[in-house]
RNA sequence: CGGGGUGUAGCGCAGCCUGGCAGCGCACCGCGUUUGGGACGCGGUGGUCGGCGGUUCGAAUCCGCCCACCCCGACCA
């Protein structure tokens, strides 16, 4: 490709806009443009990184026996009412009718429409095992985009999905993606590490996410450095600290003026924050059928620690979970800052399974201005539910081996789930067994958005003068410069580089060298070729990998072998990196 | 949805408080000189000042409503 002709140049500054170095750098070196909140377009080097990207994945998906299929972006809603989501998904899924008044959606997942596949094309357990994947374009109209390609509304991801007779087969694929992702992100030059996660909205029993750890990451992870434990915060397990036993102390109602945080409280009464209740009012909707149900719940959790919302929810089967308003406590008389399980009524109570343990805490007395002391779990109130609801935090004991764990923040480049029979049991997706009964497929469900994991490999391989592409992304594998007296050489041997094979992005433009040298280092090809007056007195063509300082001098006729041997050097590298990775759950 | 912020040329910004010809740098076009790490001179092109309404002789500027975009939080397969 030729620069002088090439649609989207670089941009000297970046947009104020852009904030993180992948998103700048991605905008600067041409990549992409945005379109409006969540949506952007990619230029033709973003959309030649793309492809390499998902060549990749074509690659490891086949590999492990996947057959890539295509389908569609709009879904009729039936499928979606069949399982439930239609009324399960909020405003994140878009939805409009079409000319006939029919309801439907844009997908933002495609587990209803290969179920649907599924229930047609597969009638006998002697056609399982399978794999079906896609590449496609995904509508989450998420509510808050943020950091360019890492958090958008549109964009595209590789969803795969496993069919199976039984348990065994699931499992077996679920390892084979479980390796084959390792491989994927490694190939892009994206370190990437397997935590547990949520499942979320997608049901099923087991699912990893790959994070790649870097601090514009949004989710925080608990890493043990003893022993390997790994967890998304939202479902991370801990050690929780086992409190002496003591006699229960009589409650007493104490007087606790403009006190109303558990900071001020402990400050107040000179006690631990890990002898107080913390007291936590949110709003749970529950899905009844095609009926949302709202309900307050009242949740406790030692004064040291926080309310995890996901485990919360987990533990209420809610479909939503947000603060209660103001409103909402006061109607069944609760008083914020004050408020009390003690006698409390009009809520669903839940409580951490280390608050029955903990004796004689120090809880509110739903008046303003008072506490009870000596609260005990049992004596003076009982809960609905008692489980783990608390969030682990840095320094938390590290659920396997006690040891203290560390919080780091990363970006979800991939996830990984065991759905079971969640939607084959819906859509009635069946198969007949070897004794002829009729079973529900098996299924798990993968995706790797492809535009994050982009911006993942910029984030990962940039400078300070710009992006620095593994070989394996890179839109182009030589950068050919021509400067001052080296026209004609360089345009023979952009024509010799490329008869080989060899992707050649030729700046041919009539720039002063300055430009040129800054744009090559900003748009961060592996190899950079420099034809000039000045190499080719030196004797030839000067040579410079964009990951090294070195330069050096190759003679015109050497340097196309010279340029086919390297990008084999560099890419043989990149293979290196895909090693086993132990399974773990 | 809550909090904060920004909308003026392709990009980055000033002008707004105190109403009076719409500006600057970069980019772009022409000519010339230069050119191995973001050259220089001269001459040019490009704007419904986010939108609608109001106040006023006169609005980028003041007032109201709306929209878009960014950041923090809620949310997130």
């Amino acid at each position: 490709m030729k620069m002088s002709h090439m649609f989207g140049g670089t941009l000297r500054q970046a947009p104020t806009d852009a904030e993180i170095a992948s998103h700048q750098l991605l905008v600067r070196a041409g990549f992409i443009r945005q379109l409006g909140t969540g949506i952007y377009s990619l230029m033709p080097l973003g959309w030649r990184a793309i492809t390499k990207i998902e060549d990749i994945m074509r690659e490891e998906m086949n590999a492990i026996g996947g057959q890539e299929i295509y389908m569609p972006v709009v879904h009729p809603a039936d499928l979606w009412m069949e399982t439930g989501r239609w009324y399960q998904i909020g405003d994140e899924m878009s939805r409009f009718h079409d000319r006939k008044g029919h309801d439907m959606v844009l997908a933002m997942t495609h587990e209803e429409v290969v179920t649907d596949l599924a229930r047609r094309e597969v009638q006998s357990y002697k056609q399982l095992p399978m794999l079906v994947y896609h590449i496609q374009t995904k509508w989450r109209d998420d509510p808050r985009p943020r950091a360019g390609l890492i958090r958008v509304r549109e964009f595209t991801m590789k969803d795969s999905y496993s069919l199976d007779a039984d348990e065994a087969g699931l499992d077996q694929q679920y390892r084979a993606h479980y390796q084959a992702y390792f491989n994927i992100f490694n190939r892009c030059g994206v370190p990437a590490v397997a935590v547990g996660s949520d499942v979320g909205m997608m049901g099923g029993s087991l699912a990893h996410e790959y994070m790649y750890l870097c601090a514009a990451g949004e989710d925080t992870l608990l890493l043990c450095d003893s022993c390997g434990y790994r967890a998304n915060r939202q479902i991370a397990l801990f050690q929780k600290p086992t409190p002496e036993k003591e006699e229960l102390a009589t409650m007493e109602k104490i007087a606790t003026p403009n006190v109303a945080t558990i900071e001020g409280l402990a400050n107040f009464l000179n006690v631990p924050k890990a002898r107080t209740a913390k007291a936590v009012f949110l709003t749970a909707t529950f899905t009844e059928g095609e009926q949302e149900v709202q309900k307050l719940v009242f949740s406790v959790v030692r004064g040291d620690m926080d309310v995890n919302e996901t485990k919360l929810a987990n533990a209420l089967r809610a479909k939503e979970l947000r603060a209660a308003h103001a409103e909402e406590i006061a109607a069944i008389g609760a008083v914020a800052g004050y408020a009390s399980p003690v006698g409390l009524k009009g809520a669903i109570v839940v409580v951490d399974d280390l608050i029955p343990l903990s004796p004689n805490l120090v809880a509110g007395a739903n008046e303003a201005g008072y506490h009870y002391t000596n609260v005990n779990y049992g004596r003076d109130y009982q809960a609905e539910i008692v489980a783990d609801i608390a969030s682990a935090e840095e320094g938390s004991g590290c659920p396997r081996c006690g040891q203290p764990m560390r919080t780091s923040r990363g970006v979800e480049v991939g996830n990984i789930f065991k759905l079971g029979t969640r939607y084959s049991a819906a859509l009635g997706a069946t198969f007949l067994d070897e004794k002829g009964k009729e079973q529900p497929v098996i299924m798990g469900s993968y995706g790797i958005g492809s535009g994050r994991l982009l911006a993942c490999a910029a984030e990962e391989n940039h400078d300070d003068k710009g992006l620095v592409w593994p070989i394996s992304v890179a839109p182009y594998q030589v950068h050919l410069l021509s400067l001052r007296g080296g026209q004609a050489q360089a345009e023979t041997l952009y024509a010799d580089l490329q008869a080989t094979g060899l992707e050649v992005l030729f700046d041919d433009r009539e720039e002063s060298p300055g430009i040129k040298f800054n744009d090559a280092d900003l748009i961060g090809m592996p190899i950079r070729l420099t034809v000039s007056e000045r190499s080719l007195s030196e004797g030839g063509v000067e040579f410079k990998l964009r990951h090294e300082a070195d330069k050096r001098i190759v003679a015109l006729q050497d340097v196309v072998a010279e340029v086919l041997a390297t990008r084999d050097a560099l890419l043989a590298e990149i293979a290196q990196k895909v090693v086993t990775v132990p399974f773990e759950e």
